[in-house]
RNA sequence: GCCGAGGUGGCGGAACCGGUAGACGCGAAGGUCUCAAAAACCUUUGCCCUUGCGGGCGUGAGGGUUCGAGUCCCUCCCUCGGCACCA
């Protein structure tokens, strides 16, 4: 083939040309018709990235490159893989480069896009270009409005006040990573909270799921842990403290207002000397006395000028005052004063806490500083009611003092007795609480898909009707954010005033647009179905190719996105939109990619770009080398020097299979190296599916190592394997090879794993080692399987196990069959010697 | 502080279930080819003693279990990642 007269090893054209092949041939997507009725459906899904003005960097690359090479794999087992990919190019980081650019994020995305699209073309990712998503496109966020509006009809969002980082000189909302020690990052103005209306989605409602669903998927553990850990259930109860009326004194009667708390420890009530209020606590002007009120507004308002991570830093030392009021335990029936302090959370809980100085670090630290009673309840082993308490004891573990008709008991019997008893009071009730938050997905901002809601006077939040969507973003040259505090759409007075849908009277549209992670929620659900315009995923292909088979992502994800996607699926499922609850079967957290032993970034200058390396070096190599830095899941150290070993190891691969001179023999392969290809084929096989690249590569090394051996030509049958095995690392060379070969078509159809055969693997003779007292005295070579006497007799011929025995009683020997031969001697007694 | 991962040659990293530590690659040294260089190929390469044969030491530190420990147990040190006043 005059096509072929080229023999030397040209990357630069050989993936221009598949590259090329590919799109013609349609060698990576699917027809609508292949996703309907595709046997062995595979959904190997990527995070798709956020599409920068850089062009994607190695870390997206490293990322995809693993993930592609599992999806090749499995293809090439067999399996029908769909491998997309898309763009999920709304928010703040777009919205704020576009703004320091001076460039319209309209007209900035797609030429990003456009920049990533070659890119990652040119890395030879197995990508569906037929099946993209780009987040920021009317067809795409017409159904991530869509997903609201069916969250919003089922009670799953709701608007609510919540604080957000308010920077006064720019009078604009912050998010949390705009903030810098307490100010604006941008003016260095100190940040304060604001309370405006937003809209939340009630995540929490699925909180038990969420977390009790875990155990059943397929999650890197790193993954699972930190989504326990964020979602984080406590056991415990909710207690009431009635609010003591009249300046002094009790008055027990009917028809008191009683503050609830929420405590792990109700064993531990009799304790409570005080209790504690968030500042922001509804209940705080109640129990606030008149004398009090001034010290209790001036602390709150100092507490509301603190930014929000301020806010929970926990080196700070504990600050509060005194509100005046009191509250009565309802368990000693005595009464004890509230306080409010930063230290508890109006975000968990009730807001309020029972505070037991006693046996809680923190209310200990509290109780010290302001010089409040601190009673120990329980006693652990060997002291008692009065062993005084030097910090605060906080096992659950010993007997109950100081408490009443409970003293004796252990703290998990008191638990269940105190709170039986104060229910029967209606004083107290067992509860779960969650550490998970409801997601608040509104921002005050221009570049995000507008939330589908009208404000009508006389209606209340009204959804957009469903044959309206998408609600278009208005192109708003000017969009920055501005001194109102409220999203730039506000400004735009012909887009928000709109008749009400339900009254038809004077409406306005909402106009913050939500959060990015409500576009990433759910388009896996998207990628099959993006030839429907009439439906966000359709049923059926659906079906077919959901929940996603392999996820492979950053663990940055691990409690956000995974998250909020875990959420969505469960609500469609409850809404019987799907029929899993689970969206990804298996999640894989790969590892990060540092240079050289340090961290890449751009202050540092040492930021690997990605095209320079494929135009002198090829995608093959690149990819290659990345996958041979280091365990995939761990991550690897990139050294500049390095990437010439899998370079030189393809070249090889290259010369084995095109000989520079001469034709690639045809006999038959070498009865050693048949051996050794077996065991290859199963390591490879067995790594890759472990997503052990580094390791199947350097099997694959070893493998070209031992047939090439003293300048040896290795035979067709013996290098046509190791293309297969290459591919899914080096897919254009192995295409080329593949077709070199004499094949038709892609090394990519038509299930062209090598197949492995135990029968062939097996090695005639082995090396056993041979110890003598558990030192290494020498080796012998025996038959595969040899039994212990023989290698024994064997092992006793070598001369320095011999010269290690001379003198030596052999008490025992072990005997690891095919591995290690240990004599286990001392030296003999003189008496026994003849 | 809590949780998780980890500490192995000059470097990146291997080592199944406790069984020859250092696979594979980089770097380095020597060699072949070349006018020369690059590339390619071959050899050597954990440290120490020894001309050689061989011997001693060696997986963060210290103990332990075992015929045998990078691997298991205990104590401690360090690095990285996550969470962090969650009652």
């Amino acid at each position: 083939m005059a096509k072929h007269a080229d023999r030397t090893y040209d990357p630069v054209a050989i993936e221009r040309e598949w590259q090329a092949r590919w799109d013609r041939d349609g060698t990576n997507s699917f027809t609508l018709d292949e996703l309907r009725t595709a046997e062995r459906p595979f959904f190997n899904l990527m995070m798709f990235p956020y599409p920068s003005a850089e062009g994607l960097h190695v870390g997206n690359i490293y990322a995809f490159a693993g993930a592609d090479v599992h999806g090749r794999f499995k293809r090439m087992q067999g399996h029908d893989v769909f491998e997309p990919i898309g763009f999920d190019a709304f928010g703040i980081h777009s919205e704020n480069f576009a703004l320091k650019a001076g460039v319209h994020p309209m007209d900035l995305i797609p030429a990003n896009v456009a920049n990533f699209t070659r890119q990652l073309r040119r890395m030879g990712g197995m990508f569906d270009w037929a099946h993209t998503v780009d987040t920021t496109d009317a067809e795409y966020y017409k159904w991530t409005q869509w997903l609201f509006l069916q969250l919003f009809k089922h009670g799953l969002a709701e608007q609510k006040e919540a604080p957000v980082n308010w920077c006064p000189s720019d009078m604009t909302v912050l998010a949390n990573e705009q903030v810098v020690v307490g100010a604006c990052e941008r003016c260095g103005t100190p940040v304060e909270q604001r309370f405006i209306r937003q809209w939340f989605l009630k995540i929490t409602d699925y909180a038990g799921r969420l977390l009790d669903n875990l155990p059943h998927i397929d999650w890197s553990e790193t993954t699972l842990k930190a989504q326990r850990a964020w979602i984080r259930r406590s056991r415990g109860a909710r207690i009431s403290f009635p609010v003591v009326t009249g300046a002094d004194g009790i008055e027990e009667g009917a028809e008191q207002i009683a503050i609830p708390v929420f405590t792990t420890r109700p064993d531990t009530v009799f304790g409570a000397t005080y209790m504690v209020l968030a500042p922001e606590h509804p209940m705080v002007d109640t129990v606030t006395t008149d004398a009090r009120r001034t010290e209790v507004d001036a602390y709150r308002a100092r507490t509301r000028a603190m930014d929000l991570v301020a806010r929970q830093k926990v080196e700070k030392n504990k600050t509060g005052v005194f509100t005046g009021g009191y509250c009565m335990n309802p368990a000693t029936r005595e009464p004890v004063p509230v306080w409010i302090a930063d230290y508890v959370l109006m975000g968990y809980g009730t807001g309020a806490i029972m505070a037991v100085p006693g046996h809680d670090e923190r209310d200990f630290d509290f109780a010290n500083t302001y010089e409040l009673p601190i009673v120990r309840v329980v006693a652990a082993e060997g002291e008692d009611a009065d062993t005084p308490l030097d910090i605060a004891y906080e096992y659950p573990r010993g007997r109950l003092v100081n408490s009443g008709p409970y003293d004796g008991l252990s703290p998990s019997e008191a638990t269940g007795a105190i709170v039986d008893d104060l229910a029967t009071r209606d004083l107290a009730e067992s509860r779960v609480n969650y550490r998970l938050h409801d997601w608040c997905i509104s921002r005050q901002r221009y570049w995000g898909p507008p939330i589908p809601i009208i404000h009508c006077d006389s209606c209340g939040p009204v959804p957009v009707p469903e044959e309206d969507l998408p609600v278009v973003l208005p192109r708003v040259e000017d969009f920055r954010p501005d001194d109102t505090g409220i999203s730039p759409l506000a400004r735009v007075r012909d887009w928000y005033e709109v008749p009400c849908p339900s009254c038809g009277r004077d409406a306005t549209r909402e106009t913050d647009v939500s959060d990015t992670f409500l576009d990433s929620a759910w388009y896996f659900l998207r990628y099959p179905s993006t030839d429907f315009g009439d439906r966000p995923f359709d049923d059926d292909i659906t079906r077919r190719w959901l929940p996603v088979d392999t996820y492979i992502g950053g663990n940055e994800h691990a409690v956000l996105h995974l998250l909020y996607a875990r959420f969505v699926t469960m609500a469609l499922s409850d809404m019987d939109r799907v029929d899993f609850e689970e969206p990804f079967k298996q999640f894989r957290a790969h590892g990060l990619i540092i240079r050289e032993g340090a961290k890449m970034s751009k202050s540092k200058g040492n930021v690997i770009v990605p095209d320079p390396i494929i135009e002198q070096y090829g995608a093959d190599t690149f990819r290659l080398y990345l996958m041979f830095l280091g365990p995939f899941m761990a991550g690897g150290d990139y050294q500049d020097q390095g990437i010439s070993g899998p370079h030189g190891f393809l070249h090889r691969l290259w010369e084995s299979v095109v000989p520079q001179k001469g034709e690639l023999p045809e006999h038959a392969i070498d009865p050693k190296l048949e051996q050794k290809l077996h065991r290859t084929i199963k390591r490879v096989t067995d790594q890759i599916a472990n997503l052990r690249y580094n390791t199947a590569i350097a099997a694959m090394m070893e493998y070209l190592n031992a047939a090439r051996a003293g300048g040896r030509t290795p035979c067709r049958v013996e290098v046509e394997p190791l293309v297969c095995l290459i591919a899914p690392f080096a897919p254009h060379m192995a295409e080329e090879l593949w077709e070199r070969l004499g094949h038709e078509g892609s090394i990519f159809d038509g299930a062209n794993w090598p197949q492995f055969d135990a029968d062939k693997a097996v090695e005639e003779e082995v090396r056993v080692a041979v110890q003598v007292n558990g030192k290494v005295r020498g080796t012998v070579s025996v038959p595969a399987g040899a039994d212990r006497d023989a290698v024994i007799a064997l092992a006793r011929t070598e001369d320095n196990v011999a010269r290690h025995l001379k003198g030596m009683e052999v008490r025992g020997v072990i005997h690891v069959p095919d591995r290690l031969l240990n004599f286990v001697a001392a030296r003999e007694a003189v008496s026994s010697t003849l």
